[in-house]
DNA sequence: AATGAATGAGGATTCATTCAT
DNA sequence: TATGAATGAATCCTCATTCAT
């Protein structure tokens, strides 16, 4: 596992930053996303605890560096999809299917990050936080886009819908990362979509093609045909 | 913090049980759902650490028995609620203004559940997986007996709508958790609740009016074109 | 395993005792004759901890008790035995196979009896090592009559006879009191047998026969060689 | 007991282990190889609990090391010295002597070997089984050679020679071991030589010289002389 | 005479972090 | 700049024994 001969390979401040991120990465999937001990990564890495600490001034410091640096991967794929959508409903089943995909390549660092750091004292307001609020946020943007075009009902806060979306994504795939479980991304992707879709649609008063709007139109064509006199079917 | 007065008193094992879990239950309220640390609670209770183990063989045997505890105490509202409504969309709302209220009330139990004993190895399969199943199945039900009813579509399983609803609350109410923000619980139910409903009603392809609708309304229109004796395209 | 309802009985102290002793008995077996935690003794009867040491002031007492008690119990047969025995080698072979068959049956005390009793610094001139050289000294015996007798050589100690004998029972039966091994009685008692007596036959040097007799038959050789007038060599 | 001054000396890897170490053996050694608690063995170099467990990830590993280390330097001398001779009851009286010498002059790690480790439930295939067999069936081997070279006996499994010698000696070293007696090395080591040896002498129906045989030459012989009518001797 | 709750002194182990070299 | 040995404060848990009731 650790690599042992190498130790104390000198490197440049940027690949030792790096060589220990990846390390890092590697102890949590090791350890299923629920701790990251120091001394892991160093015997990983071949290296002495302190080195790691020279060069992040604290394990809070590597978490983040760690978890960011993913985001940073995960993003990439993210906004380009992103970009190259436009309809609503084909940007939220992108978001969720980029999602579940994440979740599906990466549990251990989705655990971890749902676990331990989403759950610290000092989370709200860190970079992390604000990574994971671009991300999240752009479901907020979809959904009142959809809102602002009167595709989507814009009664409820697109916030909830976020939540929902991100929401529903944890609970069902929470078997899966805790290695009880098998889930099928594409039509878990469909079936999610769906609902938001639905939870966000127009609501039925105002709908097209809602049963009443349905039998007053009969009545009109009724009422066209008796103006004609027209003949039965 | 701990009561040095009282020390050594000598309760009937009922008591001392009941004192213990109450105990943990604050410590777990101190640390806001992060640790419950075994001799914060024993401290609390002015005795040593091994009576606790006199009566609780293991911290993971207190632990459920906070938490079973509580989830008697809740379960108790919940499912005498429950059985005096009869509605889909009655049932739904109670649900989620129940977990609502219930994140209100405690939510650093809350976090403790979600962040430390769902997070363990061996919660699956535990009593307490089994009392929470028991607590999110009735959703299940309702979902799949207003499916039945025809009220509610039936393409989607009803599972997904149980992740979508504790999701949604889960993720909603998360500031609130970490301190850092606060939520109307009336407001939030009303909404959650209609997107639930919404999600699960019944699918445009469904309702009567939909595909079957859009023919009769090409037929009166071409019929209309008839009337009008129109030539045009 | 224990006997939840029939806590508090109140018994004779006599009976009190002995139950005391046959359930630490138990435990002792259960625990493979590594340990014997008083609390379980306790719970195996239904009591409390403080019920055993109102009868036993230590828990050294009571191991004494429980030891000394089943010393009682092998010692029955093992004087009755012998008694009925005369003979050098039918003695050695009934203790031996007396032995041997204590420890087929009782392989937990018996473990428990060399790991903890026979290690404790106290055990020296205890009731027990009185008991136990009562028990190994009629090795002794036996073995230093059969050198009064002439059979057995006189000299070499029977101590180290009677530890001999001990000692490779004990060796020989590690692996079976260990649970990773079994043994046959009868053959393990006849080859140990027969090596300790062995061991202590008249040395050739001491036997009529042995360099003595050799050169009267080389006297007697000659002397019929003579008789027969023959002259070869 | 501790080195109050020296704590904290910054030490190599390597010097901290060999201290551990022999810090270690003295704790045994200071409890008559009854127990051997970390703590103690860190006060008296003067470190904290941590620092050994840096080095040895476990309590088991420390007394492995302990004793391996210590089966080293015995199986040194061990070994040469069997490799030296050539005779089976001179190499059976290395044996006795060596193992003897070790005893006394080790008797407190002989009884930790004995009492504990020997005693754990991990023992069997564990580095220090694999020690001890080697060192042990030397024994076997002499014997089986003896037999092979037809100066042995062959109807006995020269494993219960081994266990008869290393079980002779344990018994036989007993009262020292536990600090209430003494013994002498040279007459020990003769005795028990002279013991094994004989138990697996040629048994007497095979030996020329037997005591009936003798009798009946004798017979024979007087009844020639008898025949022959010859004068008196 | 009996109960059983409570003690207290350990014991092994973990891990982020510091600091002498 | 880099090493890596050492720290120290926790953490869970055990068990013979005491003593208030």
């Amino acid at each position: 596992m650790a690599d042992e001969k190498r130790a104390g390979t000198r490197l440049r401040r940027e690949d030792r930053i790096s060589e220990i991120i990846a390390a890092a990465r590697a102890v949590i999937t090791e350890n299923n996303g629920v701790e990251m001990p120091v001394n892991e990564i160093a015997a990983r890495l071949g290296i002495v605890e302190g080195a790691i600490y020279r060069v992040f001034p604290t394990k809070k410091h590597l978490t983040t560096a760690v978890l960011s640096d993913w985001y940073v991967e995960v993003m990439a794929s993210y906004e380009a999809g992103l970009a190259a959508i436009t309809g609503t409903r084909d940007s939220l089943r992108f978001v969720v299917r980029h999602h579940i995909d994440c979740i599906h390549r990466y549990p251990e660092l989705v655990n971890f990050y749902f676990g331990v750091v989403r759950m610290s004292r000092d989370y709200w307001g860190s970079e992390l936080h604000r990574l994971n609020a671009r991300y999240a946020n752009r479901v907020i943007k979809i959904l009142s886009d959809g809102a602002m075009r009167g595709e989507l009902r814009a009664d409820i806060s697109p916030r909830l819908g976020r939540d929902m979306l991100f929401g529903v994504v944890e609970q069902a795939t929470w078997p899966f990362r805790m290695n009880i479980g098998t889930f099928d991304p594409e039509s878990l992707a469909n079936n999610i979509t769906a609902l938001i879709h639905a939870a966000y649609a127009l609501p039925p008063a105002a709908a097209p093609g809602s049963e009443a709007l349905a039998e007053r139109l009969l009545a009109i064509s009724q009422e066209l045909r008796g103006l004609a006199g027209g003949g039965e079917p």
